[in-house]
DNA sequence: CTATCTGCAAAAAGTTTGCATGTTC
DNA sequence: GAACATGCAAACTTTTTGCAGATAG
């Protein structure tokens, strides 16, 4: 029984066809997708499968933390899955490209050092990097 | 001259009423605001303002660095002055007030730790932190 | 068999564009 | 006065909702 599966029961919703066509297409993506392109991703799987499913599918999965929201600097967002654990997400500027990465000690100074300068109890952190990815880096020379 | 004219000009933009309602309206505001809110809040100063000439305003002051856009895990996003030099926010989870702190030498550490792991050259970052303002906080208890 | 979930259509938000008029420099 | 910016209406895009029928447990 796949992780996700096990998710969902233990929270009390079903496995249902339209939900595993969309994680599927989660899984075989290379970058973060829209709700479109997950729904042209996830059709071969379901071919009744509509949009409206893929929005309720991503909100039920971000809640529950099997999947990433990826923004950008002017908001537009894609999905991707979250590995477990407490992981980032860096993005490749020029080709969309997506890798995770953790870095568990050096955010705390970082939160250590906000809480210093405002006063405010930090109890979570949004954390993205842009850049570029290594296959880009080497096509641009 | 406010800062932000000058700002203007030297982009070759014109210093215009609408422009300086949305931006005054920014500097009084105590948390990030949708283009909705500030509307509302920049009518009193410029009664013929629509909509849309808000969202042309902050499309071009956020390309000028003049505001910042504030994300929330979910994606919606509002709007505040940016404070010169590099800052991040911090959005208070339970009244929506924001403060801004810098914390220059600390994300380097996180950068080099994500470039070291994933291969991607950054050159980026979107940080932004969710807590408890202290406002808040004294309320609570 | 029952509660949950889906898919459709339609509504509701949120944002952008075309264009004639008004403003800034 | 010329170029730029505005405001309106309307188009478009994105996301949510209501509801009858389908499906998982």
């Amino acid at each position: 029984m796949a992780d996700w599966e096990a998710m969902l029961a233990a929270a009390g919703f079903r496995i249902t066809e339209p939900r595993r066509a969309v994680i599927e297409a989660l899984a075989r993506a290379e970058r973060p997708l829209s709700p479109e392109e997950l729904l042209e991703r996830a059709q071969p799987e379901h071919s009744r499968l509509g949009l409206v499913s893929v929005y309720r599918a991503l909100n039920l999965f971000a809640r529950l933390q099997l999947v990433r929201r990826v923004h950008h600097e002017d908001g537009c967002h894609g999905y991707m899955l979250a590995s477990p654990g407490h992981t980032h997400a860096i993005v490749c500027q020029r080709c969309g490209n997506t890798a995770e990465f953790s870095v568990e000690g050096d955010v705390q100074a970082v939160v250590e050092r906000a809480q210093a300068q405002t006063g405010y109890r930090v109890s979570g952190h949004m954390l993205q990097l842009f850049g570029i990815c290594p296959a880009c880096e080497r096509a641009e020379h």
